[in-house]
RNA sequence: CGGGACGUAGCCCAGUCUGGUAGGGCGCCUGGUUCGGAUCCAGGAGGUCGCAGGUUCAAAUCCUGCCGUCCCGACCA
């Protein structure tokens, strides 16, 4: 069981305990409470020693009404999410608070990898290039976007090694010599790794050279059980999106064109961006027999043939933060989930005198106590999740403080002053009016301390449901293809649900008029309900509708 | 990889056309004043102008190449 003290430990200044300076001070720990409440003169010194910049940004986040794609890119940094790694092409440096982001959604992650029976394992970065030639669809697919090693040790390779772009192969190399019996499967595995994708064009988050993902990766005796895989995972995705960061998804089937190199068929989550275009957050593959047969990953069945398995893989990537940001954020910055916020609560003490500041860090101290012992795990979580408060005693004015937590998403924020202690009260502002909280509330501290477990989870509602009515309010159901063309003037984009007659002309026709692309087949529940129509493009017959938009 | 924009102090940018001692704002440091939505005053530190060549008495500025960033395409599970 974790002890709750990271949650108390943490500070707006302990972004970089490795500060030497300040381990000198605070004998090897990071503890800025006590040091907050003693009496200290008003003007602390300590953060000057530290290489944060907490304070530090305050630049400018464009509107997204003038320029989506630079408000994106302002959001990011003002949040101090990531930066362009600027040395190496394409690639990002994650900073601390999207890094903290990605360790919530990876623990949620994981856990439900495990509660349906994956274990985690760890394959070599480094791919024999060979490998990647053995499955031709999957070479034909990934051959322009690898990176090769062709020289280590001072000498030039005999074979290079490919950067894994992906691991299926190596993994199917492994699971070749693992797998004898029928009784070895199923084989269920997943991996959190870095992989490394030359793409032309890179977006921080959304497609960048090297991205940090988990793979999954599994092994049948039969299709059945394969596919049965593939949806289960494609579930775990479809539920994580939606009840963890609030961001509803529209699950479905790619077509030919779209799946994944060597699949038999990839089924997806897609989910809208507040610019109307999609962004596919997760994939799960059914890999049919294509690389069990590349890598002769046979095992002999009860009856005693010998056959190859059916494998499927499966993965999410930090393209999800990107996803995050796109869906919640506003101008006014990030705005994160609970369930996925490093930091729930922040403090902002308010105070003239020394005597007030003494009084106000004390009862900011005993409030932090109180809440950072609250027990926010979710429901069957294996793990105990606590609350995460900040108090910031930086020696800024507070509307400078309410900005700059406003930038990084924290869900809650407290103000506390010398008015609030005479009624014994606190002064509660919520990242986004909602149902949970609209405008600055001042509420009894006991109040505040008991409901807000309920209010963080209003708050998550209330993210999730505002993301679904705009995703009802851009989808449409489109009949003729000068609507269509209508709907995707310029660089608008919106969910269109049209019917298609299913062949790859007219998906290509689609894409080279409009730049829209098909993103899934929906699967049922999904959409429209099924019914018969005309193809939007050429007015053939059509059983269901499919979901049309631009993408990320 | 094509088209466009760009790279000057930690951040945002002016200066480049028309070559001549590197500037501003924010942030940072010191002191004071303040503190419930981005205080104010004074003083101060910080830059081989992305990198490498070339032209020139002289290059942030002109030329060539390279690296990187952003946007639009092509490409992309």
């Amino acid at each position: 069981m974790p002890d709750p003290t990271p949650a108390a430990v943490q500070s707006v200044h302990g972004r970089d305990c490795a500060n030497s300076a300040h381990h000198s001070v605070l004998g090897g720990a990071c503890l800025p409470g006590p040091r907050s409440a003693s009496s200290r003169p008003m003007k602390p010194k300590a953060s000057s020693e530290h290489e944060d910049q907490v304070g530090k940004a305050g630049g400018k986040i464009t509107p997204r009404a003038e320029d989506y794609p630079q408000w994106y890119q302002d959001v990011i940094r003002e949040a101090e999410m990531a930066e362009p790694a600027k040395v190496v092409k394409g690639c990002m440096v994650i900073k601390p608070h999207g890094y903290a982001v990605w360790e919530k959604i990876q623990r949620e992650l994981d856990g439900r990898f495990k509660a349906t029976g994956h274990k985690n394992a760890y394959f070599p970065l480094l791919i024999p290039q060979s490998f990647i030639t053995k499955e031709a669809e999957h070479v034909e697919g990934f051959a322009p976007e690898l990176a090769v090693v062709t020289h280590a040790g001072g000498e030039k390779l005999d074979e290079p090694y490919v950067i894994r772009p992906t691991s299926e192969t190596v993994i199917g190399y492994f699971f070749s010599r693992w797998v004898d019996s029928y009784r070895d499967l199923p084989l269920l595995m997943n991996q959190w790794a870095n992989v490394m994708r030359w793409e032309k064009r890179t977006r921080m988050f959304l497609r960048t050279t090297e991205f940090l993902w988990q793979e999954g990766h599994t092994a049948h005796a039969n299709h059945q059980e394969a596919q049965e895989e593939v949806q289960r995972m494609l579930g775990v995705y479809g539920d994580f999106a939606e009840e963890v960061m609030a961001m509803p998804v529209i699950r479905g089937v790619k077509t030919e064109s779209e799946k994944f190199a060597g699949a038999l068929q990839s089924s997806c989550i897609e989910a809208m961006m507040q610019d109307g275009k999609a962004l596919q957050a997760g994939t799960s593959h059914d890999l049919g027999q294509n690389f069990g047969k590349a890598f002769n990953v046979q095992f002999q069945t009860q009856a005693g043939n010998r056959e190859y398995v059916w494998q499927t893989s499966w993965g999410v990537s930090t393209r999800l933060i990107g996803g995050l940001i796109m869906t919640h954020a506003d101008d006014a910055g990030l705005v994160l989930p609970p369930r996925l916020a490093p930091i729930h609560v922040v403090i902002v003490p308010i105070f003239r005198s020394d005597d007030e500041r003494s009084r106000v860090m004390a009862a900011a101290e005993r409030i932090k106590a109180e809440l950072v012992d609250i027990d926010i795990s979710p429901p069957r979580a294996r793990y105990r999740d606590f609350l995460e408060v900040v108090i910031d005693d930086r020696d800024m004015k507070p509307g400078a403080k309410f900005y700059d937590w406003e930038r990084r998403g924290v869900p809650v924020r407290v103000e506390l002053g010398p008015k609030d202690l005479e009624k014994d009260q606190v002064c509660v502002k919520m990242r986004v009016d909602s149902e949970a909280g609209k405008g600055k509330e001042f509420i009894p501290q006991a109040q505040f301390i008991a409901t807000i477990r309920e209010r963080l989870a209003k708050f998550q509602d209330a993210l999730l449901a505002a993301a679904r009515a705009r995703l009802a309010a851009r989808s449409v159901e489109l009949n003729t293809w000068d609507e269509f063309l209508k709907t995707f003037a310029g660089e608008q984009s919106s969910f269109a649900w049209c019917h298609w007659d299913g062949t790859r002309e007219t998906e290509a026709r689609i894409k080279e008029q409009t730049r829209a692309t098909i993103r899934c087949i929906p699967l049922p529940g999904q959409g429209p309900a099924p019914e018969p129509g005309q193809c939007i493009v050429t007015g053939k017959p059509s059983a269901q509708r499919v979901l049309i938009a631009r993408a990320y």
